[in-house]
DNA sequence: GCCAACGTTGGC
DNA sequence: GCCAACGTTGGC
């Protein structure tokens, strides 16, 4: 079991968005270290920090869960779409997705400027200096810490339920 | 809209 | 395989 941070555009899909459908393939990452955590290290029931970017403030806004792993971004294949990748072939997908599924909206949206405030969060790689990776590991800690600012609730009691 | 920090591309 | 040019991300 291991714990991630996923940035998205809030006005292209946001956490009531997540929230409305349920789950979402994870389309449109066009990374290959991005690629290669979904790909490689995610596992179905691995938690999630939903993270909204480029929006005012930028900051968590939620959690999922991993549902699906192992998954072709349909997207590489649409000649319509802006990720279409006309290098990637049907038998040999270049670009791997996973699914998620929403969990809860953070009763306490935790904005960035707050993030940098809790010195425990201290090396997130969210919080590194020009980190722009869209995917990346959050460390048990941090999760912790970050869930109990939020007023999480089902992402520690899965926690606790691990522990035990 | 600016721009720092990366990542990718392609000539050589 | 180097590296300059270019493109993208994302906070500010």
């Amino acid at each position: 079991m291991q714990y991630w941070l996923m940035k998205s555009e809030p006005h292209v899909y946001s956490i009531a968005d997540l929230a409305r459908d349920g789950k979402i393939g994870w389309e449109g990452v066009r990374n290959y270290q991005a690629r290669n955590t979904m790909r490689d290290l995610m596992q179905v029931g691995d938690l999630v920090l939903f993270y909204h970017s480029s929006t005012e403030p930028p900051g968590v806004a939620g959690l999922a869960r991993i549902s699906k792993t192992g998954l072709p971004d349909p997207s590489q294949f649409d000649a319509q779409s802006d990720y279409y990748d006309p290098k990637s072939a049907p038998e040999t997908p270049r670009w791997i997705m996973v699914e998620i599924e929403y969990v809860e909206t953070f009763q306490q949206y935790l904005s960035l400027a707050e993030l940098k405030n809790l010195p425990e969060l201290a090396g997130m790689v969210l919080l590194q200096r020009g980190s722009r990776l869209s995917v990346q590991p959050v460390s048990p800690e941090h999760f912790e810490r970050i869930c109990k600012k939020a007023g999480c609730s089902a992402g520690c009691i899965s926690m606790q339920e691990k522990k035990v």
